[in-house]
RNA sequence: CGAGGUGUAGCGCAGUUUGGUAGCGCGUUUGGUUCGGGACCAAAAGGUCGCAGGUUCAAAUCCUGUCACCUCGACCA
């Protein structure tokens, strides 16, 4: 007992979920170190381990976004005011959340500048300048950057005031084109966010009324945190031609003839770590997906200064890191080992590999998995195929409990009264006449929003869940981050 | 923007009700003993109490104002 109280003394303990699962959100973030306040408003500082992870996510999608075929840009970050306002429901969208700079030094501008909180407007007024003929098309850009929005109330990597993302932009000839195009980065947000970051997503068109301002049409992925609520992870608009007529972006098509480009925008940002912390991390921390995980395999020497364990342990650490896993030799003096076990469990390390007398003895190590929090011993040799193969496990593993997760709260509904009590823990998934009047009913009734409406619409019932109507639409709600 | 809360050592907090010139834990530094699940002992360094006024012989404490941050809502990636 009197051990515990001292326990308590320097011990940080971290807010169990279903006590406080904001809380515990926080908890973790500060104690990992991912990241941290700002003198500035709602502004975060990404610091070293938070930023690794960031960086893993940037490669990843990185590499896809070439591969289909996009170059990377950059644009400035300050916007004209008059080119803001060309698009009206982009301006009325964004408007209350935009930042100003009205001086340069002592002078005040005579045109007011806004800190980008998206770039659709900039990349229109460089594409109008850019495309002159159907040969130019299509154009393929994508940006990485922050933007700011000077949102009301911020939370690290789920809101903050600044954020981190890349901003792809695309503009096609034909309809055809640019939705193919909209939904194949809808695909890549999937692919990534499944087989990468380990999250199970839906993918659907967003309602008129949850779609960005000035789209033709948003697709999005969805994700279930581990309080039911849902985490939009990424999105896909088709602008059709809608920017393109108000900042005149046109070409000379085949036939000789004036035409509109067809224009989409497509986006993931910081808020998938947020996504990450959410769906995989327990009472202990962190669980990182093996892919994105800055360190996969920790070795800890175990009573260090005991003949011959450090030097099992650095021959190790280079056979690991030859065979291209991203390891860590933790050979802190300064801490226990108890300490360390704590401390790369919290930061949500896949693998830790414990290397003690005994375990050199016997020619083997004592391997402890953080996904299951299970200890197996393996032997030395051939150890790096083994951490790879129990890295893909892991991802397995992780996806497999989020999913499980999900579709244990996602249950379908058919009246009100079910959506209301569905919506307190998960997902409700139901039939919708398609009007705007009933997804602000179910706002206003259960603070519950539309998701999505998912690829297979297959039906599940006739009639509207809300009003009775003929239903349209097969769609998701939940509450939502 | 509404409701609540908090600003005191690097971090977490006590002290504020009842004014008397700042304390605890962790961390840090030094030395020693430990080392297979958050080690222990000893010594040491470290604070104009968010900021600005006011009251008072005297303010972390009372009054006024102000700034910042956090949480929960309403709105948004």
């Amino acid at each position: 007992m009197a051990k515990e109280e001292k326990k308590q003394g320097f011990v940080e303990h971290i807010t169990p979920r279903d006590v406080d699962f904001s809380q515990w959100y926080t908890d973790v973030i500060k104690m990992t170190e991912l990241c941290d306040y700002s003198p500035v408003r709602g502004c975060m500082v990404m610091r070293p381990y938070g930023y690794a992870i960031w960086e893993r996510i940037q490669a990843e999608l990185d590499q896809r976004f070439k591969a289909t075929g996009h170059e990377n840009v950059a644009m400035p970050m300050l916007i004209p005011e008059s080119l803001l306002l060309k698009e009206a429901e982009h301006v009325e969208g964004f408007a209350p959340e935009v930042a100003w700079v009205t001086h340069g030094g002592t002078e005040e501008l005579t045109e007011r500048l806004a800190v980008r909180p998206t770039s659709e407007t900039i990349f229109c007024t460089m594409y109008s300048k850019w495309v002159q003929t159907w040969r130019d098309l299509p154009m393929k850009y994508n940006q990485w950057c922050s933007v700011m929005r000077w949102e009301k109330s911020t939370r690290p990597f789920l809101r903050t005031s600044e954020f981190w993302w890349q901003e792809g932009h695309t503009i096609h000839a034909t309809a055809e084109e640019a939705q193919e195009e909209t939904l194949t980065m809808l695909e890549v947000y999937r692919e990534v966010a499944e087989n990468v970051l380990a999250l199970p997503v839906i993918c659907g068109r967003k309602s008129d009324k949850e779609k960005f301002a000035g789209a033709r049409a948003t697709y999005s992925i969805e994700a279930m945190m581990q309080d039911g609520k849902a985490l939009q992870a990424g999105t896909s608009h088709n602008f059709g031609t809608n920017f393109a007529e108000a900042y005149d972006i046109q070409f000379q098509s085949k036939e000789g003839k004036l035409e509109y480009v067809h224009e989409t925008s497509w986006g993931v940002s910081t808020r998938l770590i947020g996504a990450i912390i959410m769906t995989h991390g327990d009472e202990r921390g962190l669980r990182l997906p093996p892919t994105i995980a800055p360190i996969q395999a920790v070795i800890l020497p175990i009573a260090a200064h005991k003949p011959g364990v450090l030097e099992a342990c650095e021959k190790l650490n280079e056979e690991l890191k030859a065979a291209g896993l991203r390891v860590k030799l933790d050979d802190r003096d300064t801490v226990s080992a108890g300490f360390k076990f704590n401390d790369w469990e919290l930061k949500g390390v896949p693998v830790r590999v414990e290397v003690g007398p005994r375990d050199l003895e016997n020619g083997v190590v004592t391997i402890f998995r953080r996904d299951l929090c299970e200890k197996v011993t393996l032997p030395l040799e051939g150890l790096a195929d083994a951490i790879k193969e129990l890295l893909a496990d892991i991802h397995k593993n992780l996806f497999e409990q989020a999913k499980a997760f999900r579709d244990n709260r996602t249950q379908t509904v058919s009246n009100m009264e079910e959506l209301g009590e569905v919506v307190q823990t998960g997902f409700a998934k139901a039939m919708w006449c398609g009007s705007r009047e009933c997804e602000d009913t179910i706002k206003e009734k259960f603070n519950a929003t539309s998701r999505n409406m998912p690829f297979d619409q297959t039906p599940i019932g006739e009639t509207c869940v809300c009003c009775g109507k003929k239903a349209e639409k097969l769609i998701y709600f939940a509450k939502a981050y």
